[in-house]
DNA sequence: TTGAATTTTCAGGAAACTGTGAAAATTGTA
DNA sequence: TACAATTTTCACAGTTTCCTGAAAATTCAA
């Protein structure tokens, strides 16, 4: 690895965090060297920087692309592509989020759907059906406010994020008032 | 495996996402078994009803253990201990959550931190600190938001929640009328 | 069309992770 | 204290995942 300390320090934390998250530590520290990147990067100069083979670094990209979180662009007279990570952090969030839920949220409902829609007759069942139920409904309310709430401009997103729990104090005042809503049912319900 | 077809999909199915989540199949297993079970169980129902070993079962609970998802219980003239989940799947979610806020983002928050201390020169490493530095502040952003919106009462976080972004029409109120807050500064600011 | 540059695929060795049974340790009771 | 019940530990065999180099495929310029 011909990196400098400070990323170097960086590049091997992701690599690690990326193997807790099911993520391989090529891909984690591939992507970890392109977020931090200051020019695109070609798939030679990513083997080279992290000490990867040609066609590891060739997987590991195409992982990554298929999470939708890479660019790649060309440079005039240079057949090569070069690689870069989204300049905007809340893009990559967005987009990680989006992902995950594709692939690991949805199929779980779908799931769970499914098994609510069996007829069953043991308590034993009927009782699983019922935390299902409660998983079910949990799982649908917080990723359906998810994406509600990230269609927010990310700078009416932060300020509600720096509210933290006083938006609640707004809850009772809507409750007081019956104001803006006009007593229409939410989403979702 | 002697579960009903309902229980067994639904535990078969955890095992699998498990996997992808850097958690092991036999974990994930386990813990969806305990999640629908009516009773609290004992290693040796676990072992039997999952076909796994009971060394196994002990080396998963344990682990299920360190992560607090567990209750521990006995019965009256039993010497074994009969696990189960919490009933209230919100607690769960609010454990899980915790958990992995200590294992994941607090180190990785202490790496941004550290990192954003060096007094580096060249540009590389000034852009590389550009970088991680609107990482740290967008991690930290939203673990401190999540965990005060956590603090509500279940209750009043399903109506926020069902808000979704309708939300924002609030945040507007806020601004031109400048009630509530009185123009205090945020947390976390 | 040819061929050099580049990327991708893939078989198989290396490394990491899982799951087991046997043995050790712990726990509770007589 | 002794001992039976129960839980935990651990070495190792089995399985999965990772990574590589060689070969195949693709791309593009001449």
């Amino acid at each position: 690895m011909n990196l400098t300390p400070l990323i170097q320090t960086f590049v091997l934390h992701f690599g690690e965090m990326g193997s807790r998250w099911g993520i391989n530590r090529t891909v984690g520290q591939i992507y970890a060297l392109l977020y931090v990147a200051r020019e695109p990067l070609n798939a030679d100069e990513i083997a080279e920087a992290l000490g990867f083979s040609r066609s590891n670094v060739s997987m590991g990209l195409k992982e990554l692309e298929s999470w939708r979180l890479t660019r790649v662009q060309h440079k005039p007279g240079d057949r090569r592509e070069y690689f870069s990570a989204p300049e905007d952090i809340w893009a990559i969030f967005r987009t990680l989020a989006e992902e995950r839920r594709k692939r690991e949220i949805d199929p779980t409902l779908s799931m769970l759907r499914e098994a609510l829609m069996e007829n069953v007759s043991g308590a034993e069942d009927q009782h699983a059906q019922q935390r299902m139920r409660e998983m079910h409904d949990l799982i649908e309310l917080t990723t359906n406010w998810f994406s509600d709430v990230q269609r927010l401009e990310p700078k009416n997103l932060v300020s509600l994020m720096k509210m933290g729990s006083r938006v609640q104090k707004f809850l009772d005042l809507k409750d007081k008032l019956k104001l803006v809503t006009g007593g229409k049912s939410p989403p979702h319900a």
